[in-house]
DNA sequence: ACATGTATGTTGAATTTTCAACAGGAGAAT
DNA sequence: ATTCTCCTGTTGAAAATTCAACATACATGT
């Protein structure tokens, strides 16, 4: 078990609680710990959501099989990552995807029911467990929202300026560096790299915005101060 | 507040509470009920995210200024429904949206903090309200999750493709209703309505479905090539 | 039956995106 | 310095989408 500490703690979803802690709040939960190898099974497509898995090492892949049976590929998971929580927590009585191990992997599964229903001795942790949850899943929904709001516009033009723009605002600046490469924007943008490339280059000409490599200027055409 | 009732029944917040807990439950929470009129603020931008927000009566608009100072609508909020909950669980120290009354408005605020700690009298409806709120935002995290992994197809016929495979998934048939208007789909597939029509009636003609109004039916090809 | 309004399908032109291929630059390794 | 690789910008052609406009179908109410 101590192999997992590391990974456990940087776990969100055990955020706030010390290592001493750990091992009997992971005993209160009847958390399991388990081994699998390569393509193997840890949760199967139509059982019911059960279980709010965690990576301890190696990764996780969730997959689902469309209406042809064609597999997809939706998520990786990596070390100290959650999966499972949102199937878990919405109660859903069969799970549409599955979660295999892409490589070899260890992880925790934890019953859902015991995190969400105070156990029996009163355990004070619960507590610290239960805000974690809410806030892992409260994030995660904060960030869909935001990437829907920005994908949802029609043109690179737009996606692009609507994504500089919250950055510019977060950063209460109107320089500010992002988190991705190119490439890496154009799929969260869900754009073509080269077509992304052009419109930079178009936005430049028009003295819309300077940049050089991840840093953004956007110069502002409109009379308003500097949020 | 006899008058609430009937909206705070059907709010999801609130599932499972007998009518006869509910002003006992309220007043547990400290919640207040507020009137607005129209246009008016009911949560400001940049102040914390603390409370949870129910409308009662009226209708609720979450809107957000962009860089340039133009305003966007996020959503609108109707009766029932709740609002806020993601901020204030994940407890972000500025909002970085406004919640204005779009018409006259009633609205039950609630500081979430009251929600996710324990009354000092042990409250046993604690236990109810965090089980159906974070219920809520898992089952908002699926909805927007299977969005996304939808509308980040390229192409309409791919996005109208994955989301009618969902749906004869879901039906557990090839045969089924969808709950759009052809107008509301392609809102949903952010794509053009007309366009929308143009690719459905292509893979109408081209064997792969048959369609009449809200009811669809996947005839199943050869796998189209996917990506 | 008729008029009306709404929803859906169709069309063609303009715009935008994708796609494939290539070119230049920065950095790393040798 | 040289080579190599990765990343980014550019280009042109093909494909897809948007846009505006119109045609048709369907439902509703009179």
């Amino acid at each position: 078990m101590e192999n997992y500490v590391v990974a456990l703690q940087k776990c969100p979803l055990f955020h706030g609680i010390s290592e001493q802690n750990l091992s009997s709040i992971l005993r209160c939960l009847g958390a399991k710990v388990s081994s699998y190898s390569k393509k193997e099974t840890i949760l199967a497509e139509g059982t019911p959501a059960k279980y709010v898995g965690v990576v301890l090492s190696g990764a996780v892949q969730i997959i689902q099989d469309d209406y042809f049976g064609n597999r997809n590929i939706v998520t990786f998971i990596g070390p100290s990552e959650l999966f499972g929580e949102s199937f878990a927590c919405a109660g859903v009585s069969a799970i549409p995807v599955s979660a295999i191990a892409s490589e070899p992997a260890e992880t925790l599964l934890i019953d859902c029911q015991k995190i969400t229903h105070p156990c029996s001795q009163g355990c004070e942790f619960h507590q610290q467990l239960i805000h974690n949850l809410l806030k892992v899943m409260a994030e995660k929904n904060l960030i869909f929202h935001q990437k829907i709001a920005i994908t949802s516009k029609r043109t690179t033009r737009e996606k692009l300026l609507a994504y500089l723009m919250l950055q510019a605002q977060k950063n209460h600046s109107n320089t500010f560096e992002i988190p991705y490469s190119r490439q890496e924007l154009a799929d969260y943008l869900e754009v073509e790299r080269s077509g992304l490339s052009v419109v930079i280059s178009k936005l430049a000409k028009e003295g819309i915005l300077e940049t050089r490599q991840k840093t953004f200027k956007l110069i502002k055409p409109l009379p308003y101060p500097t949020a």
